[in-house]
DNA sequence: TATCGTTGAGTTAACGATATATCGTTGAGT
DNA sequence: ACTCAACGATATATCGTTAACTCAACGATA
């Protein structure tokens, strides 16, 4: 617990001195910086980012906020900040909104963000036009991954034209029976990627002459467990489709488990294609549009600790892109 | 952006009575303290948390390291800290070791952890004699959660008696080729409780008189894409175990893929049985030792702010517990 | 009436760093 | 010989809050 005054007292220099040399500030002679910098090894000392904060003004953190950690695609972008931030002086605190019984406050905006962190990156956050209207009053920087919002600069991927690349794959192989297994979730209100992943897939199949019964619209949250239930659901009806379009590769995980289990083959009797590009996604030879959400993740840290440090904020990010990689999960009808 | 002084201004006291009607310190006359409430709500004030932080030496904040943000179990005991930690005027400072090229410096030690955190919660994290004898000079409460470590105060299951139990388990519907799924990475030295349940398999095994083929050994490193591979693999040979124990749900998800995709059936050919409790072990009816690492986490979490809130800290915590779910996975050898 | 404890509030000094303004030396330029 | 800039370092105020004292006023008690 040594401060920069024991560091002065010892060397017989003042505490700016030593402050400056610590910082590289220059005007200090390179002996001197030799001195101190020894001085401060010697005894252990670690700077108090709490007083460098009250003097600066900065906190040496960013704010990150998710829905939950147990989905894939917020823990790969949060996995891209923290790795990014490692590298840096600065620290993350992750505001995680999951609460058992369907959300809690959710204040982020007053005693949590004001005064404690320097900026704030938000994945995949739903906010309600209250909480919008309050981020204009942010005096931080503030970047969301996910889906493009009126009033807030995003970084993602389009999720029409994903979807749709991801239908146009089966509808190209001559699928015309097509089941979607969608981000719905039956509980809560739908988000808006789950949204425009529906109608592209509605979009694209329709403009195909394709058909989609409405009971093969189904809803998996997002979730391994619901898609195996759905589709579990849906295969033992005569009514089905030869391709199933899967809005996320936890999903397809799901339904190819539930599929075999029904003593379906994949992709004989039924085609699977899906969205992300899990990193499972090989071993379970699923064709997927694959995005990359760590790559997101390490824009955005990027993005605002140049913000942060004084560089000029652009307005907007350019769309974060995807792949289509075929693997054997699809093939034409038989 | 309103201060203390500001308020103290504005009502004509001082700002130590404004301070301390603002911490509901008693001693303060209760109008003196609904006026300078008012006037905080009315101008907007947020209390500086560094200024806080600079005069008492608490920072409100606990540092969290976890080896990785894609696996389950650090996810789930991360989001029973966070939950707990919520309601509490505590943030959460993440620290994730995972680098993408084999672990970077972890000098969590030095700047990181001094200074910046009042406490410190590691999750199954493997350290180095190096690192544990840096532990003993932190003058901040620490708590791991994962397998007992020399030096560690540990919160965590009973690796060997959950694996017993997985084993005891098939062992007693009458199998007697035995198979193991286990946390084995091919790449990376193994963690304690990969080897505690690798121990505790064989013992279990044996003492039943059963077979383990050296080729029934599998290494999962507790991923799905490698349990896919490895027991694809194993049942392409014509020597099989009649039933699989697997030393996490994730890899029997994996396992009982791969083995509808060879066209086995569980368990009408193969038994599966794993430890976790996953929540998606139910769609998969997946019989399973099931713990609660959320509930760790919260334990953790709550400990932790006691102790830093001035408790007596206790030496060691209860083991937690586990609890053997039987589902449809396992059935006597056909 | 003198004393005492209590209550409510104010004064003042940290906490550990940074920013601004300043100061003495030295060397170069005219 | 004199001015002036550059250099290296210092003194001091400041950031917003808390903690340790101090102090005045009041009612109760001896």
């Amino acid at each position: 617990m040594a401060t920069i005054a024991q560091i002065a007292a010892e060397l017989g220099l003042s505490k700016s001195t030593v402050s400056r040399a610590l910082r590289g500030v220059p005007g200090i002679a390179a002996d001197t910086v030799a001195q101190v910098t020894a001085a401060a090894d010697r005894l252990g000392y670690v700077p108090s980012i709490a007083a460098a904060g009250l003097s600066t003004g900065r906190n040496h953190t960013v704010g990150v906020v998710v829905p939950s950690l147990n989905r894939w695609f917020y823990n790969s972008v949060l996995t891209g900040i923290t790795r990014t931030l490692a590298d840096t002086a600065y620290d993350v605190i992750l505001y995680d909104l999951d609460r058992p019984h369907g959300g809690g406050t959710r204040t982020f905006s007053r005693a949590l963000l004001r005064q404690r962190v320097d900026a704030v990156i938000t994945v995949a956050t739903v906010f309600s036009a209250d909480e919008l209207a309050e981020f204009a009053h942010f005096d931080v920087p503030m970047i969301a991954v996910g889906p493009p919002t009126a009033g807030l600069r995003t970084i993602g991927i389009d999720d029409i034209a994903i979807m749709s690349a991801a239908t146009a794959h089966v509808v190209e192989l001559g699928h015309r029976r097509l089941g979607l297994l969608g981000g719905f979730d039956a509980e809560t209100p739908p988000h808006r990627n789950a949204i425009d992943r529906e109608q592209a897939f509605m979009r694209t199949a329709l403009a195909a002459g394709a058909t989609v019964d409405p009971s093969w619209m189904l809803a998996g949250g997002y979730r391994v467990d619901s898609a195996i239930r759905a589709v579990s659901e849906l295969f033992r009806s005569p009514s089905r489709p030869t391709a199933l379009v899967c809005a996320s590769d936890d999903m397809a995980f799901g339904a190819m488990y539930a599929l075999q289990l029904a003593g379906l083959r994949v992709p004989e009797d039924v085609s699977v294609v899906s969205i992300d590009g899990h990193e499972y996604s090989e071993a379970y030879d699923l064709t997927t549009c694959r995005q990359d959400p760590e790559a997101q993740g390490v824009l955005a840290a990027r993005a605002i600790i140049a913000e942060v440090e004084g560089a000029e904020p652009p307005s907007s990010f350019p769309t974060a892109g995807f792949e289509l990689i075929v693997r054997g999960s699809t093939a034409p009808p038989s």
